[in-house]
DNA sequence: GTAGGGTTAG
């Protein structure tokens, strides 16, 4: 039997869940989906389901709620193991700590002994486990859970309706938002803003903004979701435009907007929405703090950084490692390479962007010895590295001359962590060997490559070239560059260095008749602290 | 006593 089913019961549920192909189940819920079914369905629960709770299960629950409140799940689970009197509450308090802890396997788990032990689901139980599962490799589970919810006529319920909607765009799934939503009796503004997010989610902007046009009423979530989606798929302008329309805004839609600008790598752009947002009398959050910063490292402007660190400092704004994080990285990019690590040393917890930020800071520094022993810190207190780690250890390796470590480290990427080389990899390994003056080895390397070298790999063997003035393997990288249809201005002023210390002034002539037709530009020189500084 | 929509770092 399928799990959609007529007259399915409890019982026999955990076992479709187990073995119905995903086939089947495609079938089960394209019958399921109509509106008909839906409506047909008892909404309110049975009068069985209603008992009176007793003082006992009351008091039971409330202690469960407050382990789990306290993130003590372990706790949690035995005083509820030892319940005799569970109800559906108690074990929705228990979905809903795993799902906090992002334990989808305990909630699938804990699911199952649900259903097992013949309890019916309600509302809460279908969207506490929709978003347990969501962004996990248990999100295939949707469907099944759909399914289940459709028998129980829980998917009418605005709760569980805008979760599947959610469930449905995680799994990349747009054809049936719609009708998902259809089926939701009573739909409110959340449940609209949950379309508008799942569009986007898949890069639907058009269809998001149809329903952001349809809907009765909107909120500042409805716009800062519509804006939010705009920035994701890279129409900035048109974010900000809508942002410019917004009858409210709060702190979210601003630190949308200015984190916005960031991803599009407009950093002053970003800084003056800051202000106008200090001018506004909203007040930034952790969010926008960090996003702040990014933009201060980005541009390089150490004093509003500093400013922005004062007055997180003034204003107590919570510390996490986000926002620590970014903190240092703003001082890195600045070049403060000490309050850098002022700021590093003092963080009461890292994570593993926190740890590649450090590496990535002594990378940026030349400071490879010092990237090497934060790495040991770091495998030390049991962090795992991933493949920035790498990217930031071996181009720190390569900026401080430490071919033979940076060596290792590349070769025990795959066999110590299980992390396979990428183009960026071959990339800073070319980059270390060329800078070390070993252009044959780079080469070679490039050659034994598993993947087709990008402009990156063949520009960091350029740049080499250019740092040792090695004439034929520079124009031949050059070429290649070329070949790839990728102008890139700075190949061109390589080539031409190059063709000029050779007095080659023909060729020289020929690349600036060709840079012409092209319409490549020079690159032009310049650095922050320049433009900034007042004309003599 | 338990649920749904928009924000941050490498």
């Amino acid at each position: 039997m399928g799990a959609g089913t007529a007259g399915e019961e409890n019982g026999n549920f955990h076992m479709s869940f187990y073995s119905a192909p995903m086939r089947v189940m495609q079938k089960v819920l394209s019958l399921r989906i109509s509106r008909d079914v839906c409506t047909l369905s008892a909404i309110t629960p049975k009068s069985s389901d209603r008992r009176p709770t007793s003082q006992h299960t009351l008091s039971w629950n409330r202690a469960i709620a407050r382990l789990v409140l306290n993130h003590q799940m372990q706790k949690a689970q035995d005083l509820f193991d030892e319940m005799t009197e569970k109800d559906i509450v108690s074990w929705n308090t228990m979905l809903s700590g795993y799902s906090k802890a992002r334990n989808p396997e305990q909630v699938y788990q804990c699911y199952l002994d649900l259903e097992r032990a013949a309890f019916r689901p309600n509302e809460y139980t279908m969207s506490i486990v929709l978003h347990g599962i969501m962004e996990t490799a248990f999100n295939v589970l949707v469907q099944q859970i759909h399914a289940r919810a459709i028998c129980l006529s829980l998917n009418v319920s605005v709760f569980v309706g805008s979760a599947l909607i959610r469930g449905y765009a995680n799994v990349g799934n747009p054809g049936v938002l719609d009708r998902v939503f259809d089926e939701i009796l009573g739909r409110d503004v959340t449940s609209w803003n949950a379309l508008i997010s799942g569009y986007m989610e898949l890069g639907c902007t058009g269809e998001a903004q149809r329903v952001f046009d349809d809907m009765p009423e909107r909120n500042v979530v409805s716009w800062t979701s519509l804006i939010n989606g705009y920035i994701a798929s890279k129409r900035i302008s048109k974010a900000r435009s809508m942002f410019n329309k917004m009858s409210e805004r709060n702190v979210v839609s601003w630190t949308v907007m200015i984190s916005g600008y960031n991803q599009n790598a407009m950093f002053v752009e970003s800084l003056k929405l800051f202000q106008l947002m200090v001018k506004s009398g909203t007040q930034p959050n952790n969010f926008t703090f960090s996003s702040v910063l990014d933009a201060c490292g980005g541009c390089s402007c150490l004093l509003l950084g500093q400013q922005v660190h004062a007055y997180i400092l003034k204003f107590g704004i919570p510390d996490d490692v986000i926002l620590s994080t970014s903190l240092l990285d703003m001082y890195a990019k600045c070049g403060d390479i000490d309050t850098a690590f002022c700021v590093s040393e003092s963080m009461p917890e890292r994570n593993l962007v926190s740890w590649n930020s450090i590496i990535g800071c002594c990378a940026r520094h030349g400071l490879g010895e010092r990237a090497l022993k934060e790495f040991k810190r770091m495998i030390a207190v049991g962090v795992e590295p991933d493949r920035v780690t790498f990217v930031n250890l071996l181009s720190a390796c390569g900026h401080g001359g430490l071919v033979t470590e940076g060596q290792e480290h590349f070769n025990s990427m795959e066999t110590k962590y299980g992390i396979q080389a990428e183009l960026e990899h071959y990339a800073c390994m070319v980059d270390l060997y060329g800078r070390a003056g070993l252009l044959e080895k780079a080469r070679k390397l490039i050659k034994g490559m598993p993947f087709e070298p990008d402009v990156i790999v063949w520009g960091a063997l350029l740049g080499a070239c250019r740092l040792h003035s090695s004439f034929e393997l520079g124009e031949f990288a050059a070429k290649e560059i070329y070949k790839l249809k990728q102008d890139n201005p700075a190949a061109y002023s390589v080539l031409l260095k190059i063709n000029g210390d050779k007095g080659a002034w023909n060729s020289v002539a020929e690349l600036r008749n060709l840079m012409k037709e092209r319409h490549v530009k020079k690159q032009k020189a310049g650095s922050w602290i320049e433009s900034k500084m007042d004309p003599m």
